[in-house]
DNA sequence: AGCGGGACCTGTGGGC
DNA sequence: TGCCCACAGGTCCCGC
């Protein structure tokens, strides 16, 4: 569920939570919930907080090393090993950020808890909880996040493609959902709008990607392009598990053409929306509105 | 190459 | 009421 507009709903309302906090502690309560290629979680003691940005379907917060340690600090001397310079969170399905106050008990699904000081020096607590937990923190310094093969090769932001960039991206005889949903392709589709854009843009989520026709392809990112926008201005989708590091839900579900609508009416035509399986996901289709 | 299917997880909802 | 199973979703990995 969380896909880009719910993870940029996530980012910006995770910032000015836990941007100039410094870390004084974390609790892995399931160790498989960190990415294995990350550094040990004793690593992120005692630095802070800066930026918080979304790549894709990944949140990612900037480390920053004290001052005091900065300088007193010299190359490969004492202290051990690399420090990690951002944490790159993937939500998957079920991830959730929430500030809660310090000594705050764990929940049912709290995976990992970053203890936190914020500037003013009350404490906090930074939980990360997963239902379904497959979500995943990856401590990382950049050469780490390099040879993580899923980051290297993250396709563009769709939101910063110009509509005429997509076509070419569209080769071969996948179906062309199969290659919206590949993030090689683009970062941050999932089924959601996946399916929203294709309806939009009138195309058959079936088809070849290669039978595009160019003014398709562009037409398909900018119904992409619309569909993130207006999901992202309304907080995203709440299918059942999302919500934001405040913990609201989002409200763009009340939205969906086509999305989780197998069986009902089509908004646009009133026909009898189809439910298909496209690419090994559940897809809905209006057969008289997408071709 | 690209597809399907299983694995990873847990909660929900439909059918009986 | 209760049980069972399908399903949901993103990504990786395997085999065809």
């Amino acid at each position: 569920m969380p896909e880009l507009p719910e993870v940029e709903t996530v980012v910006r309302t995770l910032r000015p939570q836990v941007q100039g906090c410094r870390i004084t502690a974390v609790d892995v309560l399931r160790e498989r919930s960190l990415h294995p290629s990350g550094l040990p979680p004793e690593t992120l003691v005692g630095l802070g907080i800066g930026a918080v940005r979304r790549r894709g379907k990944l949140a990612l917060l900037e480390l920053e090393a004290p001052a005091a340690a900065c300088a007193a600090a010299a190359p490969d001397a004492g202290q051990g090993g690399p420090r990690p310079s951002l944490l790159a969170v993937h939500l998957r399905m079920t991830g959730r950020f929430m500030v809660h106050a310090e000594g705050s008990a764990p929940l049912r699904h709290t995976r990992i808890i970053f203890h936190l000081r914020r500037p003013d020096g009350t404490g906090a607590q930074l939980f990360f909880d997963d239902v379904r937990a497959f979500g995943l923190v990856f401590i990382a310094t950049p050469e780490l996040l390099d040879g993580w093969d899923f980051w290297r090769s993250l396709g563009p932001e769709p939101l910063e493609m110009r509509p005429a960039d997509l076509g070419p991206r569209l080769r071969g005889r996948r179906a062309v959902k199969a290659l919206l949903l590949d993030q090689t392709v683009l970062a941050g589709v999932g089924n959601i709008y996946a399916d929203e854009s294709l309806f939009r843009a009138g195309i058959d989520p079936r088809r070849p990607a290669q039978s595009l026709t160019a003014a398709e392809a562009e037409s398909l990112c900018l119904a992409l392009q619309d569909v993130l926008r207006e999901s992202i201005a309304q907080c995203g989708s709440s299918i059942r598990d999302y919500r934001d590091a405040n913990g609201d839900v989002g409200a763009f579900q009340n939205s969906f053409f086509v999305y989780g609508r197998g069986g009902q009416a089509c908004r646009r035509c009133g026909g009898r929306l189809e439910k298909h399986r496209v690419a090994g996901r559940g897809t809905v289709i209006c057969p008289h509105c997408q071709h």
